[in-house]
DNA sequence: GACTATTTTCGTACACTGTACCGTACATCC
DNA sequence: GGATGTACGGTACAGTGTACGAAAATAGTC
């Protein structure tokens, strides 16, 4: 790639993610805002995906030179995390008044329609860097609702990253061969359809028979999100019922 | 990026992943193997990163032009893809004979082992796209010791999903924090140290009282990969144990 | 109104990227 | 010894993120 390596300062980071004040007054008025070159990105990133979003293109759609972007944004890398606090927000904030355990599962089904609705997410530079706002609005509602079932602070924290790990994954798995398709404009279905004969080349149902046994039964027609979802919720219910 | 959108032949992807042999006899001898390139292309993404593998550099360090390797491999993608199965033949078969539950235990302890020592992995353009031979032994054994827990098609697949998906998704949140404090330097008690007042500047005690009692408690020190799997293979045992 | 300080705007340039194209060098078969 | 088919690799092209620096526009001060 050619994109270098930025030193994004992470003091800049910050305070484009939490959007602190900068000193106005004299000089040049600024003919565009911070929002308006992230919405720009996000159309972008959600019509051609991360790999077409470029600061030339970003740029273009709003009628500026390229380099004026960089008023507004130091870099790309911190262009993409301002994109990606912004759409975090689309989800709703997790209130534990509803118990915990559905509004775990509330939680868990509004990423994963997230991410869904903003693949490149899933390619941003990612999590467990430096969070903005709406990012850490709901983690921290998030804990407070782990918090209500009666674990301690280790376990409020693993809880969250199950949560937040298992629906990360499986969507990276879910979304994928979803936009492979979607490139080709075929439909999912079609497109492995167009695919088996060639896998069954080398997949034989003597060599793999397990797998021969699950393709048979369909069960790849479901991404088995629900699934996955009701199991890991079950193990956490575990461990709170072994709770003091 | 400037990557154009390769338009991967999938016959060929599949003819490199499984090493279909060629028609060999006429014409000048290759001076290189396929597993040359693709060992080459291994040792520079696990030292530099996928970002900083090149077909350029990948062909410096074998001494050749960049343009001969493209006899070896239909593109970039292929290769990554070639990479890919190769790294994951690392990890042991899984066998149903330790009993389902360690066994399946090992083998997300193996893939996590894995994602750590080749982070690249969860960069590329991801699983659930033509698998090679190493991939698909694993997931034939892997669902044969669901089966031998007396599961049907459509759960084998589910618990198989759940698991891959929830290594993956917390690989891909550990190893990032991890390649960020790598690349400066620092441990990664150091980095975030260094970040932690500026953090503190906008993250406080007041507005995020269930995050900071987390971090309060030292629980960022451990990655919770132990704790979710835990989790994870109770959630199984209880579906295990209600089924016939 | 003139001057100065400060900010935004953006053209140009640079070091990269993946790979299409195509002539050349080589090994085997007839 | 051709003919044929393969491997090799130089050149070229359309992209990328962004450093640099000059020009333009605004606000405050005299």
């Amino acid at each position: 790639m050619a994109e270098k390596i930025e030193r994004r300062e992470p003091a800049r980071t910050m305070a484009l993610l939490w959007r602190a004040p900068g000193d106005a007054g004299r000089g040049r008025k600024p003919g565009l805002t911070i929002d308006t070159v992230v919405a720009a990105g996000i159309e972008l990133a959600d019509r051609d995906g991360l790999a077409d979003l470029s600061m030339r293109r970003v740029a273009e759609k709003l009628g500026v030179g390229t380099m004026s972007l960089y008023t507004y944004v130091p870099g790309k890398a911190d262009l993409v995390a301002a994109m990606r606090d912004h759409v975090v927000g689309e989800t709703a904030v997790p209130d534990k008044a509803a118990g915990w355990r559905p509004a775990l599962e509330t939680y868990a089904r509004d990423l994963w329609a997230l991410y869904h609705r903003h693949p490149w997410l899933l390619l941003a530079p990612c999590a467990h860097e430096l969070q903005g706002p709406n990012e850490t609005v709901r983690m921290d509602a998030l804990l407070t609702v782990i918090e209500s079932a009666g674990l301690d602070a280790h376990h409020m924290l693993g809880v969250f990253l199950l949560l937040e790990g298992y629906v990360r994954g499986l969507a990276t798995l879910s979304v994928d061969s979803q936009l492979a398709s979607a490139r080709s404009g075929l439909t999912e279905i079609e497109w492995w359809a167009e695919r088996e004969p060639l896998i069954n080349a080398y997949v034989t149902a003597e060599k793999f028979p397990a797998l021969s046994k699950v393709a048979a039964a369909g069960a790849f027609d479901t991404d088995g999100f629900d699934f996955g979802l009701a199991r890991t919720l079950d193990g956490i219910e575990l461990l709170v019922q072994a709770s003091p």
